[in-house]
DNA sequence: CTGTTGAAATTTTTT
DNA sequence: ATTTCAACAG
């Protein structure tokens, strides 16, 4: 007689056709998950399922958008199949398509003629030796501007994730910079090269090499024969690539499982396409497909308004979801004075909700950009409300991390000439130029940090020099551990930082907090890889798991809010311009992808859902002070109906507007005050 | 050659 | 508000 559960009594918690996408066969199967359908539920049953039936663990493949997806799904994947007395999920490959191609090309890279060690480079670090090799070309030539590094970067990712021509992107994604299409070939080309010099792969190259793995025929059949069961979470955000690396690891689809849904697709401006879920059926003829449409996490009223939103959409895949909640409040539409109205409105209903018995951490705060935040963030502060951003600035962007990595990674790579770039400037008497010349000397001798003992330094650089080659030296040939060798850095780089930045306390904080959790990795090397695979979305992410009592409120983009829920959703600045983007409304593919994107954010809120836009905006340092804002467009008067309307008093109390008597949306009225200020 | 200053341009979402 | 570039003084 033992304790454990049979498979059926697992499965009996799933709804029928979650059931039928869980227990599938090996032909391909598509499930097409609407917003909260238990899509989580139903991939890790299957996984348990398939163990169940005998799979080797170590024979399945999890491919997920966020390393920490992959990591939640694992450890419910490990509860279920514990409770069958099943060995576990550890063996099972689970991670981003990045972080797997990693594991991938450093045991089959050499078959393809990748060198035995490759680093890893960040966005950040693609975009600064990009920069190197577009100032080696003289392109920052004087009669125009040529775009800038980050657009260089974009434009190149895009041709490689989306595999379109540099002529295709550049007309139809970037038509500014048509003009520069020659010059960007040969940049492109010099970025190409300078990468293989140096023996360094971007994000783009993970998967390149990865596809590149696949066509080789000997390297091909070694990655095919590693897997039986290959399951892909997010599949609409997924890229060609992407699509073409599974259809390389199987063009029958054998054992493939991908997950999905159409309306919820928002990474399209990082060449992710819709067309890789809707072609799904075309790829493999025999695919099965399961839709998921019973709703598990919203009020039926919020449901409502969702499906109404999504419902303007002019082409889509998946049906209206349905709940069988049927109580709950109705979606509030709230019309602000202005952004400090705004964040006093959104402060007092956080703390009604808490005192309501809804802890912060069950609360969210979602925005477009990243900067949309930046008012509320100091209101909070002020109120005593502790918070946590998600999304824009990570913690190893911020400029004086990224000094203090490069010292560890030059350390590594003598020949990193992002990392050197980087960091000789920051020395008395030293620039641009000479850091060129120095960073040459390494590349070309190949024999460590030995060609900078003799050199001769500017009088501004005499004292300090020494000491910089003897810290780099000793770091690269070191046993010492880690935490020591950053304190060495730290001690060193400390005085740097206050002659180069201002807030000098808090970043000096950053590099003990670094310090401090340097302790965690194995290895340097390790230690790189990881914070450039997984960066740590911020500082509190780098402390470690947050003590249990300790609650806070989540403010996150609406992208890294992608698969979460709270009880309470509040989503801010939802007037045209930011939701939609500005950026963003150029053609109407883009716009359709805002509103998929205003849609995920709306369906997010279990409970409660808060819809704010302020009506006003003020402009600093301009003689116009403010401008005037409109609803998003994707709410336009036909939807209100779904929606509790109501403009906000100065001190946070809410108004409701009785449409019969004042519509602030009235044409004649908005007609009438815009020709004021005008 | 470096470092400072000012003017001009750009301004999102992220593995 | 931040990034990039030109101009100019040491």
């Amino acid at each position: 007689m033992s304790d454990f559960a049979t498979i059926d009594e697992l499965l009996a918690g799933l709804n029928s056709q979650q059931r039928e996408a869980a227990t599938h066969g090996e032909s391909p199967l598509l499930i097409v998950a609407g917003a909260g359908t238990g899509k989580t539920a139903t991939l890790v049953h299957r996984v348990a399922w398939l163990l169940a039936r005998g799979v080797d663990p170590s024979r399945v493949l999890l491919l997920t958008f966020t390393r920490r997806a992959a990591a939640e799904m694992l450890r419910r994947a490990e509860t279920l199949v514990r409770r069958l007395g099943l060995p576990g999920t550890n063996r099972v490959w689970g991670g981003t398509y990045h972080a797997i191609a990693m594991r991938l090309l450093h045991r089959f890279g050499k078959m393809i003629g990748l060198p035995p060690q490759f680093t890893v480079h960040d966005r950040g670090d693609s975009e600064d030796l990009m920069n190197v090799v577009r100032s080696d070309l003289n392109l920052a030539k004087t009669d125009k501007r040529f775009p800038k590094k980050g657009t260089c970067m974009a434009i190149y990712s895009r041709c490689v994730n989306a595999r379109e021509k540099l002529e295709h992107v550049l007309r139809h994604h970037f038509p500014w910079c048509t003009e520069w299409q020659e010059d960007l070939k040969k940049l492109f080309d010099g970025y190409t090269d300078r990468k293989e010099a140096d023996g360094v792969l971007d994000y783009d190259d993970l998967l390149l090499y990865w596809s590149a793995l696949l066509t080789d025929p000997k390297a091909g059949d070694a990655v095919r024969k590693l897997f039986d069961c290959v399951l892909v979470d997010e599949y609409q955000d997924t890229n060609t690539l992407q699509a073409e690396i599974l259809y390389g690891l199987s063009s029958e689809g054998k054992g493939l499982t991908v997950v999905g849904d159409d309306a919820q697709s928002i990474y399209a401006f990082r060449a992710a396409t819709v067309r890789n879920i809707l072609d799904f059926p075309k790829h493999y003829p025999n695919a099965t497909i399961v839709t998921l449409e019973q709703n598990y996490r919203s009020s039926q009223p919020i449901l409502q308004a969702t499906n109404e939103v999504i419902g303007l959409t002019p082409e889509r895949f998946t049906k209206n979801l349905w709940s069988q909640r049927t109580e709950g409040e109705r979606p509030k539409l709230v019309n602000c004075e202005d952004d400090t109205d705004q964040a006093t409105y959104i402060i007092r209903r956080i703390l009604e909700h808490r005192e309501a018995g809804v802890a912060l951490r069950r609360q969210a705060v979602l925005f477009r950009a990243s900067h949309h935040s930046i008012l509320l963030e100091a209101e909070l502060a002020r109120a005593n409300i502790p918070f946590h951003k998600y999304g824009g600035l990570k913690f190893v962007e911020a400029a004086h991390v990224k000094d203090l990595l490069a010292f560890l990674r030059l350390a590594e790579n003598p020949r990193d000439v992002v990392s050197g770039s980087r960091l000789l400037p920051l020395l008395p008497g030293i620039g641009p130029t000479r850091a060129r010349q120095l960073m040459e000397m390494l590349v070309t001798s190949g024999n460590g940090f030995e060609p900078w003992v003799g050199w001769r330094p500017p009088a501004a650089a005499a004292s300090i020099w020494s000491d910089f080659v003897r810290l780099l030296t000793g770091l690269a040939r070191t046993d010492e551990d880690l935490p020591a060798q950053v304190n060495r850095v730290r001690k060193f780089y400390a005085p740097l930082v206050e002659t180069k930045y201002d807030q000098v306390e808090p970043r000096l904080r950053d590099l003990e907090q670094l310090e401090m959790i340097a302790s965690r990795y194995g290895s340097r090397a390790r230690m790189l890889l990881e914070l450039t695979l997984d960066p740590p979305s911020s500082t509190q992410d780098l402390a470690g798991p947050p003590v249990l009592d300790d609650d806070y409120l989540v403010l996150s983009t609406i992208h890294s809010a992608k698969g979460l829920e709270w009880d309470a959703v509040y989503v801010i600045h939802a007037a045209d311009g930011n939701i939609p983007s500005d950026m963003a409304t150029r053609n109407p593919e883009e716009i359709e992808e805002e509103r998929r994107l205003f849609y995920v954010a709306l369906t997010r809120a279990k409970n409660w859902l808060y819809v704010c836009y302020p009506l006003r905006y003020y402009w600093p340092g301009r003689s116009d002070r403010h401008s005037y804002s409109q609803r998003t467009r994707f709410l336009p008067a036909p939807l209100l109906d779904w929606f509790d309307q109501c403009v906000t008093d100065r001190i946070g109390e809410d108004i409701s507007l009785d449409e019969a008597t004042f519509d602030l949306d009235s044409p004649s009225v908005r007609r009438r005050t815009k020709d004021l200020w005008g």
